[in-house]
Order: C-alpha cells, then sequence, then structure tokens
DNA sequence: CTCTTCACG
DNA sequence: ACGTACGTGAAGAGC
C-alpha cells in the first residue's frame, strides 16, 4: 500500500497570512518583502513530512477564474481580494516547493479543491493507493472515502476523519457534505443556499431524508415557515449544490511517480531561506556568512579627540532593558565625517556635544535618564527616530533593529548581539562599538526619509510640540520616581497573610480537600467535578473560573464567597505589596519605565512596576495607595472629568450632550434620565449604573450581549437601552457609520492632532476579525484624542512650572489624571496653574474640566 | 513560554 | 448562523 499525501496549498498559504496578519505584527523580510505566510507555509509543510513520513506527497493551488465564476456571476463575490502582501509570495511558495523536492500542481481555470478530488479518484482507483487530504477547508470532506481520509487544520491541531469517524460526527456520508452545503450554502464563497437554513437545519433534513432530493421529494412532509423557505430557494439550492460539487477529473494526465517524494535539494533550499531571512529553517550543513562593508569606527580614548563640527545622530546602548540600573556601555555617534564610540567614563567627563550640538536619537527618553543617572545632561535633540516611527504606525519593538528592518536598513538584533533579556552577555567592546556605531548611522541616514514622511502625514504638531518635549518630560517624571513608603506595605502585607490563612483553612474545609486555591485547574476540578456547581465557560483547560462566574455561583455554596475574597487578597498581596517592595530602589523611590511608543491608541504605559494599575476601585485595595508619599508636603491628583465622552460629544457633534456638559451636569445621570424617560431627580443608582455602562459601551463599539453580560440582563433589554440612547442623541449613530465607512475607505483612522492607526483588520476575511476591526475604528479616536490632550496638557504644565520656578513635580500620569508632589508653599499656585491649563489645552466644542484633590498620600488625594 | 486571572483608565 | 466592548501590565500555574 502506497500513501500519498494531498496539501491544500491555497489554504495553508491563507491561514498563514491571516493568523498573523490581523494583528499589525506584519512579518517582513530587510527588504520589505511579506513573508508571513510563508514561513507558517514552510513550518506547516515540515510539520506534515515529519508526521506522516509520506512515500507521495504533492501540493494544489487554485489558478485564474474558474469555471464556477463562468456559471455563477456571484461566485466568490462577497469575498475580500487577496491582499497584495499575500499575493506577492505565492510565487515563492511554489519555488520553495520545487526546491524541497515537492511537487505541485495548478490548472487554469480550476481550484486546488478539483485538483485534490482528481487525486482523491486516483486513491479510489487505484488499490494500491491510499490518501490523505492536509487542509482547514470542510467542502473537502466530500471527498473521504474508504482510500482516503482527511487531516481537518484546527487553529492549533486538526481532527482526523475518515469514513466512520466522519459519518459519526455528523451523522451523513461525505459525499453528503454537497447536500449540507447546497441547503446551507457558504457566505466566503457567496454560494446562497437556501435562504434561512443554517448548519443545524440542513443536518437535521438530511438525517430524514439523505440527499436534497430526498428533500424536495418528501417536501410535502415538511411543515410550515422551513418548507416555504427551501420551495422559494429550491433553484439556489441545486445551483449552490452544483457549485459546491469538488470536480474529480481535471484535465491532468497523472503520472504518481512525479509525486514521489525523494528530499529537499538542500542548497536552493538554503538560498531560498537566507533571502527570506528565515533562518531558523536553515540546514546545517552550510551557512554561508555575509560579507559587511566594515565602518572605519575609532573608539575614543581621550574627550579631546572628540571633534564634531555638525549635527550627529547618537545612540546609547546599555545591557538590558530598565535603563534605570542597567549598565551603560558606550555611545555611538556618527555623520558624515565622524563615527565615534565613546565608552561610558569618557562621557563622564561631559563632552561638550551633549549641550551644544544638534543631535538626532532613538529613544530620546532612554537616552536622557541612563546619563542622567550618570550626572549627565544631555540638550538640543532635535528628532527622535523611535517617536517618527511609532507616529508613522511603524510596527515598532524597542530594538531600533525592528524598524530599520522595515526601511530596508540591516541592523543586527539586540537578542543576536547581546542574547536573551534573561541571560544578557557583553561581547568585546570593539562588537559592542561596531553595532552601536551602526545604529547612530542609521538614525542619522535614515532621518531626512522620516523627517518627509512626518511633514507628507501631517504629523508635525504632533511629532514638535507634543511627543518630542513629552520624552523630556517624562524623563524628568521616571528620574523624579515616587517616595514610598514600604512599612505600610510591610504591615499591609502581614494583615493579608493572616487573613488568607484563615480563608485557606475555611476552603479547605468546605472543599472537603486541600488544593492549590490559585491554581485555575485545580480549582475548577473542585468547582465543577467535586462540588458540582454550574459551569458555564470553556477555557482551554477546563472550566473559567473568572470573577464573572463566579459571581453568579455566589449564591450556591459558601465556598464562592471565600475564593473571591482569596483571590482579592492574593492578588493585593502578589502584585502591590511583594511586587512594589521589590521595586522600591535605595533612594526609597519607584522609578516606573512610561512607554512613549508601544500603545496602538497614542496612550503611555507604565511598567516596571507598572504604577498606571494600583488598586482604587476597592476600599481595601485602595489603602496600598496610602505608601505613595510625597517628598514635598502633598500629593495632589488633578483628573479629567469624563474626557473620553466629551471627545465623542465633540467629535460626533452630539448637541444633547455637549449641551449637557455645558450645563456641567453628571452625564451618566443625564443619560440614565434619557434613556429610562424619567426626570434627573428621579434617576436611581441602579438606573445611573446601567447608563453608565451605556456611555462606556458607546465608546467600545458596543453590542447588545455585550452590553447584556456587562450589567446583568437580557439582551433584548440592553438592545432597548441602546436603541433609546441612540434615538435620544442623533448624530451618534450617523457618526458611527460614517466613521466606519471612512476607515474602511482609507484603511486607517486618526485622533485630534492627526495620530494615525493603521487597521488591516478591516480589511480581514473572518467575520469576527473584522468586526473587532469596526470597534477599533470607533474608539481609536475617542481614546486617542485623549491620550493626545492630556499628553499636550504635560508639556504645557511642565513648562510652567519651569517658568515659575516651581519645586513641584509632576510624578504619576494614569490616562487622564496627572499625580504631582507638591510643596505646601506651592500649593495654591499648583492648583491655580494646573487647572487652567488642562482646562484650556485646546479648543473643543465642548468644555473640558478637571477635579484636583490633594492628601499626605495618594489615598487621600481623592 | 502560554494561559488565565485581575488590577487600572 | 455566528459571535459578541476599547486600551494596558504583572503574577502564578503548568507545560
Amino acid at each position: 500500500m502506497k500513501k500519498i499525501i494531498m496539501i491544500d496549498g491555497n489554504n495553508l498559504m491563507f491561514r498563514s497570512y491571516y493568523a498573523t496578519a490581523y494583528n499589525g505584527n506584519f512579518m517582513n523580510n530587510s527588504k520589505g518583502f511579506p513573508t508571513n505566510a510563508l514561513f507558517g507555509f514552510v513550518n506547516m509543510i515540515h510539520k506534515i513530512i515529519n508526521e506522516e513520513k509520506p512515500e507521495y506527497v504533492l501540493v494544489a493551488f487554485d489558478k485564474g477564474k474558474t469555471f464556477r465564476h463562468e456559471e455563477y456571476d456571484g461566485y466568490k463575490d462577497g469575498r475580500v481580494e487577496t491582499p497584495d502582501e499575500l499575493k506577492k509570495q505565492f510565487p515563492i511558495a511554489k519555488q520553495l516547493l520545487t526546491a524541497m523536492g515537492i511537487k505541485y500542481y495548478e490548472i487554469d481555470n480550476y481550484e486546488a479543491d478539483d485538483i485534490i478530488g482528481t487525486f482523491s479518484k486516483f486513491c479510489d482507483d487505484n488499490p494500491d493507493f491510499i490518501g490523505t487530504i492536509v487542509s482547514s477547508d470542510k467542502d473537502l470532506l466530500q471527498l473521504i472515502s474508504s482510500d482516503v481520509d482527511i487531516k481537518l487544520l484546527k487553529q492549533k491541531d486538526y481532527i482526523r476523519y475518515n469514513q466512520d469517524t466522519f459519518e459519526e460526527a455528523y451523522g451523513i456520508k461525505p459525499i453528503n457534505v454537497i447536500d449540507l452545503k447546497a441547503l446551507m450554502g457558504d457566505a466566503s464563497d457567496n454560494i446562497p443556499g437556501v435562504k434561512g437554513v443554517g448548519e443545524k437545519t440542513a443536518l437535521k433534513l438530511l438525517h430524514e431524508y439523505k440527499t436534497l432530493d430526498g428533500i424536495y421529494e418528501n417536501i410535502d412532509n415538511i411543515k410550515g415557515k422551513l418548507k416555504e423557505k427551501l420551495q422559494t430557494d429550491k433553484e439556489n439550492a441545486y445551483k449552490s449544490y452544483h457549485l459546491a460539487t469538488i470536480v474529480k477529473n481535471v484535465p491532468l494526465e497523472i503520472t504518481i511517480e512525479d509525486t514521489k517524494y525523494l528530499g529537499d535539494d538542500t542548497e536552493n533550499l538554503n538560498k531560498l531561506y537566507e533571502n527570506l531571512e528565515f533562518y531558523s529553517f536553515l540546514k546545517k550543513s552550510q551557512t554561508p556568512k555575509k560579507v559587511k562593508k566594515e565602518l572605519n569606527i575609532k573608539i575614543i580614548n581621550n574627550v579631546n579627540d572628540i571633534k564634531i563640527d555638525d549635527d550627529v545622530a547618537i545612540y546609547l546602548e546599555i545591557l538590558g532593558q530598565n535603563y534605570h540600573k542597567s549598565e551603560i556601555l558606550g555611545m555611538g555617534v556618527y555623520n558624515d565625517k565622524v563615527a565615534y564610540f565613546i565608552p561610558l567614563d569618557i562621557l563622564k567627563q561631559n563632552p561638550q556635544f551633549l549641550q551644544e550640538t544638534t543631535k538626532y536619537t532613538y529613544d530620546l527618553k532612554k537616552t536622557i535618564v541612563a546619563l542622567k543617572w550618570q550626572n549627565i545632561e544631555i540638550k538640543n535633540v532635535i528628532f527622535d527616530t523611535m517617536i517618527a516611527g511609532a507616529l508613522l504606525d511603524y510596527n515598532m519593538k524597542e530594538d531600533i533593529a525592528y524598524l530599520a528592518n522595515q526601511v530596508d536598513y540591516t541592523l543586527n538584533f539586540y537578542e543576536k548581539i547581546y542574547g536573551k533579556n534573561s541571560s544578557l552577555k557583553k561581547p568585546a567592546e570593539e562588537i559592542i562599538a561596531k553595532e552601536c556605531v551602526n545604529r547612530a548611522k542609521f538614525i542619522y541616514e535614515t532621518k531626512e526619509f522620516f523627517q518627509n514622511k512626518i511633514k507628507e502625514e501631517n504629523v508635525e504638531y504632533l511629532f514638535n510640540e507634543i511627543e518630542l518635549p513629552l520624552a523630556t518630560v517624562l524623563a524628568d517624571m521616571e528620574f523624579t520616581g515616587v517616595k514610598v513608603d514600604k512599612n505600610v506595605l510591610r504591615e499591609m502585607g502581614e494583615d493579608i497573610q493572616i487573613k488568607l490563612e484563615l480563608l485557606t483553612k475555611d476552603i479547605y474545609n468546605n472543599a472537603g480537600c486541600e488544593f492549590n486555591i490559585s491554581s485555575p485547574s485545580q480549582l475548577s476540578e473542585v468547582l465543577f467535578e467535586k462540588l458540582n456547581l454550574p459551569h458555564k465557560k470553556k477555557t482551554t483547560n477546563g472550566y473559567s473560573t473568572a470573577i464573572d462566574v463566579l459571581n453568579k455561583l455566589k449564591d450556591k455554596h459558601p465556598i464562592i464567597n471565600q475564593i473571591i475574597e482569596y483571590r482579592k487578597l492574593s492578588k493585593i498581596y502578589g502584585t502591590y505589596v511583594e511586587g512594589l517592595i521589590n521595586t522600591i530602589s535605595e533612594d526609597g523611590k519607584i522609578h516606573t519605565i512610561y512607554t512613549q511608543n508601544l500603545t496602538r491608541t497614542g496612550r503611555l504605559s507604565s511598567i516596571e512596576p507598572n504604577l498606571q494599575n494600583i488598586p482604587v476601585r476597592d476600599d481595601y485595595g485602595r489603602s496600598i495607595r496610602k505608601a505613595f508619599i510625597p517628598t514635598n508636603d502633598y500629593i495632589l491628583g488633578a483628573d479629567y472629568s469624563q474626557i473620553e465622552l466629551r471627545m465623542l460629544a465633540h467629535m460626533a457633534d452630539v448637541k444633547a450632550l455637549k449641551e449637557a456638559f455645558n450645563n456641567k451636569l453628571d452625564i451618566h445621570t443625564k443619560t440614565a434620565s434619557d434613556i429610562f424617560h424619567v426626570p434627573l431627580s428621579l434617576v436611581t443608582s441602579e438606573m445611573r449604573r446601567v447608563a453608565k455602562a451605556v456611555n462606556f459601551g458607546i465608546i467600545y463599539g458596543i453590542s447588545s450581549f455585550g452590553l447584556a453580560e456587562n450589567v446583568g440582563i437580557r439582551p433584548a433589554e440592553a438592545k432597548k437601552f441602546i436603541d433609546t440612547y441612540l434615538e435620544t442623541y442623533p448624530g451618534i449613530k450617523e457618526y458611527m457609520e460614517s466613521s466606519i465607512a471612512h476607515a474602511k475607505e482609507k484603511g486607517y483612522v486618526t485622533t485630534l492632532f492627526n495620530r494615525k492607526r493603521n487597521i488591516p483588520e478591516l480589511k480581514n476575511t473572518v467575520y469576527t476579525i473584522r468586526q473587532s476591526g469596526e470597534r477599533i475604528a470607533l474608539n481609536t479616536p475617542v481614546q486617542g484624542s485623549a491620550a493626545d490632550i492630556i499628553k499636550l496638557a504635560m508639556v504645557k504644565v511642565y513648562n510652567a512650572f519651569k517658568e515659575n520656578n516651581l519645586k513641584t513635580k509632576m510624578i504619576i500620569q494614569v490616562h487622564d489624571e496627572l499625580i504631582f508632589d507638591v510643596p505646601k508653599q506651592e500649593l495654591e499656585k499648583v492648583k491655580q496653574i494646573v487647572t487652567d491649563i488642562m482646562d484650556n489645552v485646546c479648543e473643543l466644542s465642548v468644555p473640558l474640566a478637571i477635579d484636583i484633590h490633594y492628601g499626605q498620600n495618594w489615598a487621600e488625594a481623592k
């Protein structure tokens, strides 16, 4: 018996492409050629060869418009055009197959399915051969026979169906997959089927009447609406039947020995891998090294050797991610005349160019902070490539090499030079020097390219007036740090430990056994198997034990509340007591790092530690904030009130909302009064809670299901609220629709200050991903504009403090609020400056408003 | 290293 | 018929 593997090449390429293309994590080689589909494709082929050890193997591709298009105008109409980035990869896939020694077939006017159908028939007709089909396309299930089975690919693994297992799973014969599709149609191919009949109904019909013909022969036995539907769409059903039938006799002379698998042509294959930069696939036998042109680098030993007359690019390299503590390795300096590497000890002698000469950087904030820890000041930076890359919506990583490779410029990756983050190694100084200066050289040689793009995309204001100056502001905040009282945390820690011990005992008693309460899988076993509580959501490892599930079980068993409490406390203990204590520096302060160029909306994020998610909603958790204390006298917080809803009112031009803000109404109460049709004075707290959820829902791109889930009501009820909301505030619906339409047309959305976000999800073939793209298109302008506003406010406040010679320090930003460390005597002045700037930072059609609070610690500043 | 859970706006 | 709210970071479990 000989086995032949039949691979659906189109299917594999599409899968691989969309597996990675939708999240913006687009994979290119250094020349900018897309390689993501090929990477997955090669990976999959390797896997198949390993698992199946085939004697015969072939890959089938689509070619041209098929006979199906000729017979049915609408065929595949609804389908989104294959993206260019994917199209380009197909010829290379075929080259790769040839180098791998795998035969591929493509035949004019036929789909890959039909080629596989023809080879399946070959297996059916030749007793010596059996076949296995590899694809995720369920259409191919119709080809299963006593000699042919299928490996149906799923997201992570696959299901194997042969004749028996298929019949067992579906209750129909493989050949009736055609009848099934004739009834249910296929949206992705625009095969109509019978309107109103889906998989469930279609299977029910087929179980009873076996075939499409059987159904129509017995049409009088079928009752009511279903009968009507079947009769109306009879013609469509038969047309669909025809379209769904895979051809088994494509014009092709099968010489089966052509498909014999004899192994790859390693030399050619390696060449292709080299071009694609698939280094992990390279076969070990030979790895030819590329020769690079060497730079003539001068390693500076004496500060007086530094002679810089013109603008330079500088690149500061450190060993590790956290520049508050990592070792500085040195600085690369590059322009048309110089290529220096300056070690730290020379830099410490404070060379003049750091103050005077005009400079270009990559990651200005890192450069400022890392140098400041060494008591070195740097001024006069007029351009930063990291910020530019982020504003131009490149795929940004901390590593400059990621950006470089996207603009056709080869730099070695940080990891390649210094090793993985968990085990960093310091190479010889010559190597550091070379890599470092090459990075500076990249900054220097691409600065005009990026500067031009900034102009072309109209983000000059955002770049020059917001993001670039913000880097200095954030650097100051990070370096200043936040003073933390360790003892407050320690005392809380002890209190929590006692409570946890008691809770643990109670939980074990209630469970009747001891187990690790922190393990979701063990907990799920106890709750849903041992105690037999009703389960809802599934996860990959068992049933979900997330908080919304537990909340619904509260009344069913006393253990639930104990587990909720245990979770709360151990979260506080692990993340906020132990976690925070571990991040306190020798100076008694926490120095976070704000990532300025990471989020897709323009917000900041905060890491090591994250100071933007310190507990506040829960009273006990909030006491963590008591540990955050001033170095001066007060902690003062100023937060924008409802900034995102104000942005929405402004951008969607919603009269009623704007009026509400102008009249300083509580917006959620106002919304409640509108959607429940009661006067403001009669709004209950429950009504307000629902209205608040609706308001948030609108910002996030609402669905009635999501709102229902969130507020704990039925979807139908939720839908009513949304409908009423949209009627009450005319303008929002139109705004949402036109936003999505614009986003689809242009492929991106923008914020108030023209920050741009590309949304490739809008073109994805998968419905849910496209939908998610629409929500992103709605939310990003709102969230992003709010982010723009507070960033601008930060720059202005920082400058105002400087002009007024204040000692007050801005120390924390939490998306819509700013936290300051204020000396007593400056309190009134600071309140006035902060209010004035934050309220008037930009002119909108709604007022901006802030709330200000202060106290002895962060918990009191509310 | 991935998954699940939970902290924030 | 199907799936189902935006943006983040950290910790612990378990492979």
